[in-house]
DNA sequence: CATTTAATTGTAACGCGTAACATATAATTA
DNA sequence: TAATTATATGTTACGCGTTACAATTAAATG
């Protein structure tokens, strides 16, 4: 099976490093200039390759954008983490962490737009369980949040995943319907709480 | 005031009668041929203009796709009833509704990208209250439906939005992020219920 | 060395959204 | 008619995502 003649393939560890050069110097250009300076040709021109060659290794541009979801979704987990500091009684912890979640979103439109509004995403599968599994984890915090904020067994899993559904709608709905007059992030909140809260 | 010499400015009726007609080629254009067939050169060969008199009567191509709305939210409203017309319980009719209007997002991705996934409608704010009013009037099934659902006074107005922002994320999640096991919508639309009735 | 195979390159092209700008047309008054 | 003003036009341009393709380079073998 193996090919004994001619340039072997670039080993995983390669293919794996060249597609980290990229995706942290996309972070770069996206943190610096914003949403609109992440181009294919600017961003070869910067990682020292053709844009050609980004095409070998990426599906397309947002197979390379998809990368900088976990750094996002990090920034906020901190921004969450560092309001909840203050916060020890179970529900106001929950509270607090749901309108830190919504408040990101909205001060920060573009990095909603990269990760929740990329128009391709869904024709794409390829590797994103990988990163998938990463976004998980970010997450779980509000997994133990409405965890502990209920009695056990009260099948935790699916109002947390819930909870993230709506407060990623109301993300949206802030984001992009602005000119409806939508109830305030608190009212959102209290309701979202008595899903919660048995 | 008047300027009485000269070519006079098109009538309010003139000028919104072209927009009208780009409108509707656009709706033509995106029904036969799907959203990536409308573009500006392709729309104004097909109404008879040149691409840079668009630009003249509208802002952005967003501004033109914006009303598409109304027609897509028509036919979506449409499907609603349909399928209401089999129930008469006011909480299952609310169920059916929701269970529906999902639905409809998750069969149609492209009608969902358009009205909810369009990038800069932000930056948009000229003209969209007009079409605002009207994308008002199709969630207002969904207030009457939580009003007869529920005892009078419990403030329908901020339960109806939340629950349509609800309802949005749900479809947000279902179409982009795919790879993640979210609850099937009957658990969803489960939440949303116990969210709404007291 | 030459050969073979993998990988990268450069270039061109397509159509896209959008803007600038000079030119042309249309519709009105004097 | 001429003058004036509003609107529409064509052209050109920029950079974009993406693809095709021929030419080149890199790394292994014999």
């Amino acid at each position: 099976m193996k090919r004994a003649v001619g340039r072997p393939p670039r080993s995983e560890d390669e293919i794996s490093e060249f597609r980290e050069t990229v995706a942290s110097r996309a972070l770069e250009i996206y943190k610096a200039e914003g949403f609109d300076a992440v181009s294919m040709r600017r961003l070869a021109k910067d990682v020292g390759c053709s844009a050609t060659t980004l095409y070998a290794h990426f599906e397309s541009k947002t197979g390379i954008l998809m990368h900088l979801w976990g750094h996002i979704l990090e920034e906020m987990s901190e921004e969450i983490l560092a309001e909840l500091e203050q916060v020890s009684e179970p529900v106001a912890r929950l509270k607090t962490a749901i309108e830190s979640f919504i408040g990101y979103w909205v001060d920060h439109p573009d990095h909603f737009r990269l990760v929740f509004m990329s128009n391709d995403v869904g024709r794409l599968d390829v590797d994103s369980f990988l990163d998938m599994t990463k976004t998980q984890a970010h997450f779980a915090l509000f997994r133990n949040l409405v965890a502990a904020s209920l009695g056990k067994g009260e099948n935790v899993g699916a109002k947390t995943d819930v909870l993230v559904a709506n407060m990623i709608g109301a993300a949206l709905c802030y984001n992009t319907i602005k000119n409806y007059p939508w109830p305030s992030p608190s009212v959102m909140i209290s309701h979202y709480i008595d899903g919660v809260i048995p």
